[in-house]
DNA sequence: GATATTTGTTCGTATATCGCACGGATTAAA
DNA sequence: TTTAATCCGTGCGATATACGAACAAATATC
């Protein structure tokens, strides 16, 4: 018996709706096959169901994702309740310090923001739910690591390409390390232009009901404004003051 | 030979994750089966199949999605042009008349978000790209539908479920037919207070290059700050501008 | 413009998956 | 506690699907 409980037919198509990653807006079929790994022709019999359902549009050359694809998506975000629960704490948190505010969670080695409040626009990438993040070098990444056991945030490092996006982005193994010590010593973490010139963050860990981390709260700011070293002062009580609301909230 | 170009385990697993929309976090393998026709053991399969992939959990009992799943949501949105282009006309648009903006397409019956710039909230509903509204009463919907041919539109709303969300909701057949009759006389759509009380919004539709409607975007207002009869006096020139350059951006 | 390479599609068959039915486990009702 | 009612996991036969190869069409290369 090799894993009866297993739908490969089912695996495979999600390969292929993945495969559109990346700001590829159009692939052909053997370009799906190349990403995926798959047969040409199983590749051509997933799209073939995707269009046929209505989350893909061939135009007999290329195909290209439909909005309905964002149902999926949508069935996640509308199922869980952190991110309804956490929006509104955000938008106020956000309007008070006058910056935008974000919540997400871990997802391999990556952030996923599944809730955010936006002031006038910083960054040069646009962050919205479903967004990602290398956990490495954003300040909630640096939070969700700091949360989980340290050898499997070591595994987690070790096996990603850390890119380093400015002068200030750290990505030596054992810097990160540390790094994520003194983070889980002081209770939140601080980003200096590490992702983005211009731009820092700060976030603090989640907890449910039950102490244990679930999300990280950030709030972003231009580094003009405020300097990455005047982050704690200004905005780590605000910070506080909402994890603790939703601690007594999330079950 | 009956349809060989289509992977059936591959629909019925997507048919199971959609089965988690509608505020429904956790489900048992019956409730999965039951809401989407499958049979149990197949309904099984499926989710285990996305647990073994990371896009759900498992406690013995009840199966969740993880944020995995948005990577598929997220595949869409990163690269489909679309939000990318319109985001900035969207932040400075919304930062000028200092109200919330959006932009939409349309999936089936419903409006799905894709960008949005928000300013304050005012609706009791939080909207953010994948969500979505039933068309029928949202001016990015009235758009949309005014813009194809009327028959597929009428067959569209007479199929849906029309309710009524406020006192102004308006349902009927024929008013919502001729209400789009009138949108695509006069090239935009004024809801006030349909979907929410306290609402109203304008919307145009925004055009390709090749003149074929590809979205609409809107303004949302509180009927407080701005009566519905001053939302086009006030916004219709800013919009307009914005879908003209559009259309020399959309392809 | 001719050849080489890549791409899309079809086909047959070995293999994996579906739906059904059954037994055990769990929960609900009495 | 007992009974009834679900619910879950698992084989089995029938059916559907994946793979690889082969062919045709399109594209690239020279």
């Amino acid at each position: 018996m090799i894993e009866t409980d297993f739908v490969s037919g089912f695996a495979r198509g999600l390969r292929v709706i993945e495969a559109f990653g990346e700001s590829k807006p159009k692939l052909a079929i053997t370009d799906v096959a190349k990403t995926t790994g798959l047969d040409r022709a199983t590749a051509r019999r997933c799209l073939l169901t995707l269009v046929e359902l209505g989350y893909a549009e061939y135009d007999g050359k290329f195909f290209a994702l439909t909005p309905k694809i964002l149902r999926l998506g949508h069935a996640y975000l509308s199922s869980t309740p952190l991110p309804q629960i956490v929006q509104p704490f955000l938008d106020s948190l956000s309007e008070k310090v006058g910056q935008s505010s974000s919540v997400s969670v871990i997802d391999g080695a990556e952030v996923v923001y599944v809730a955010r409040a936006s002031q006038r626009r910083v960054m040069s990438i646009n962050l919205m739910a479903g967004s990602r993040l290398p956990a490495y070098c954003a300040s909630m990444g640096r939070v969700l690591l700091a949360a989980m056991p340290a050898d499997q945030a070591r595994t987690l490092l070790d096996e990603t390409q850390r890119t380093a996006f400015t002068p200030h982005t750290k990505t030596d193994l054992n810097v990160l390390m540390e790094e994520l010590a003194e983070v889980r010593k002081q209770g939140f973490a601080v980003i200096d232009q590490e992702l983005e010139l211009g731009l820092c963050s700060i976030a603090v860990p989640l907890e449910d009901s039950r102490g244990r981390v679930v999300a990280a709260l950030n709030i972003g700011a231009p580094a003009a404004s405020v300097p990455a070293g005047d982050l704690a002062k200004r905005y780590l009580d605000d910070l506080k003051a909402v994890a603790a609301s939703l601690r007594l909230v999330l079950r």
